[in-house]
DNA sequence: CAATAAATGTAATAAAATTACAAAAGATAA
DNA sequence: TTATCTTTTGTAATTTTATTACATTTATTG
């Protein structure tokens, strides 16, 4: 965890003056890293040795270390904000901040994952005789796309965006059956009752979705995929793709651990897709 | 270019001293950052003022604030590298890398967008009587998912993985229609096939695909989403992420044209949507 | 409401960086 | 070569900055 980080995470345990330090700091953290302790000192009304008290509690070893510290957070590395689409965006600026967005969410869930979870996820996949992905609305999409890189290997996939469809396949699972939730909110009834349905069959009940919540409580597995997010007017955009890339990695995982024997079968696959395509090299 | 750079790149036009004091600091940049100038100066046998000099040589403001750029350029900065995943990768590392390569890909997308294209694309679909989105194989849920985003608008949209449903389709559109064909490759003959007949009705051809490409040939209007990758045994992962973002920026771009009387229609089917959820805080 | 602990500030001190100026070192032209 | 000038470097003083020791205030607990 960068220091930016730190700092934001352990504003609430600090002293009310040391408060006063984080404030101007978060305030302008840019800024700040051009300021002596003196002006700092006195732009948050609080005397030097507490900003320097500050620096220590933040587990630096002064107010230069501090400093330096602080310069590293703020390079480019993490620069990817979650930045807003205003009205008067031009299509360069929008363009931009959908893209560095998407890169934030990315950059957040990576650090955010469960390896061990994502390991016992990618366990219950390679033992499952079928596999099924469900999602509704937006998340239909990205249940969609697991299908179809699922349907490469032998074992059997469903894909359904259709509750009724999605209730059926739960209520006939068994428990060498996984079933893969997708939501952005987890808070679908629909799919909470059939991942509930799903559970008393001792299906393996995978989830894509926020945790803590609703449809996380009936998973067996969940995979968080909560990114902070623009829950304004528009519409869920990097979660999504947070989601997308989850499943690029538990496939991955999956073809993984089926060795190199596996990967012999998804060339012929390509190569016997080659003759829908035109030739690279003709034009 | 960041600091590190620039020392490596002028460190011939320095005087004999200040050579010495750059010769320190590359020897151990890491180190240099947390040396005052009294030690630096000493290390590198040369007088105080002399290392502050050089500071201002390299177009610092003095010496804190050249260990600042430095403690800067030592940070990874946008290190993200298409990088391969490997038989005997642990989790850790494959995950790692696949969060990696797609950012890379996303990075490498941005840098490439054409403004004018996407605009021209935004107008076309602001103007369009009826949309539809084509895909085939992995790009099919790329274009359900546009689908889905464009549902919430009041023009009327289709969507189909289907070859004779786009073919149809594609007959019977007209000069007002705005059809997006999706393809990683760019070469699948069904598409291009049918993206010709589309051309045919002079409805308006948008292409999210390779470029040049036979099906590339074939759009009135094309938004690259080539990107360097692994077309090696693992499926197109990377740039299918980017066709969605790119599909976000033009969703994006035609709510904002649409004005904020559209956004308060977004707003109400969020909201028509909130019955079929479980509350936010009661569970 | 004491007694104690925690937090904060004041003032002194120490450390660090910068400046002004002087001394070398090197370059240039008679 | 040497006188003159420019550039480079160092010394010492000065200023700025950060830290420490200690006093004061504020909060907490029995």
């Amino acid at each position: 965890m960068n220091l930016l980080e730190k700092l934001h995470s352990e504003v609430a345990s600090l002293s009310k003056s040391e408060r006063k330090v984080a404030d101007v700091i978060l305030a302008d953290p840019q800024g700040a890293i051009h300021k002596s302790i003196a002006t700092l000192a006195q732009l948050a009304e609080v005397s030097e040795p507490t900003v320097n008290r500050f620096c220590r509690t933040l587990g630096t070893k002064g107010y230069p270390d501090f400093k330096l510290l602080l310069a590293q957070s703020l390079v480019k590395g993490t620069p990817f904000v979650n930045r807003h689409v205003e009205q008067d965006d031009s299509t360069e600026d929008f363009t931009g901040k959908i893209f560095e967005s998407t890169m934030a969410a990315l950059n957040v869930t990576r650090k955010h994952i469960d390896i061990d979870r994502l390991e016992q996820a990618i366990e219950a996949l390679s033992n499952a005789t079928k596999i099924s992905f469900f999602g509704l609305g937006a998340s239909a999409s990205v249940a969609h796309d697991a299908q179809n890189k699922f349907l490469r290997f032998d074992t059997p996939v469903l894909f359904s965006d259709d509750v009724m469809m999605q209730r059926m396949a739960a209520i006939n699972s068994g428990p060498t059956d996984v079933l893969v939730f997708i939501s952005h909110t987890g808070r679908t009834k629909a799919l909470c009752e059939i991942a509930a349905i799903a559970r008393q069959t001792q299906a393996t009940v995978l989830g894509i979705t926020a945790d803590p919540s609703p449809l996380a409580d009936e998973c067996s597995i969940v995979l968080s995929s909560q990114v902070p997010e623009d829950t304004d007017v528009y519409m869920p955009m990097a979660s999504r793709i947070a989601q997308l890339v989850l499943i690029d990695v538990l496939i991955t995982g999956y073809t993984l651990r089926r060795g190199p024997d596996f990967r012999d079968k998804l060339r012929l696959i390509k190569e016997s897709l080659r003759d829908s395509r035109f030739d690279k090299h003709k034009g």
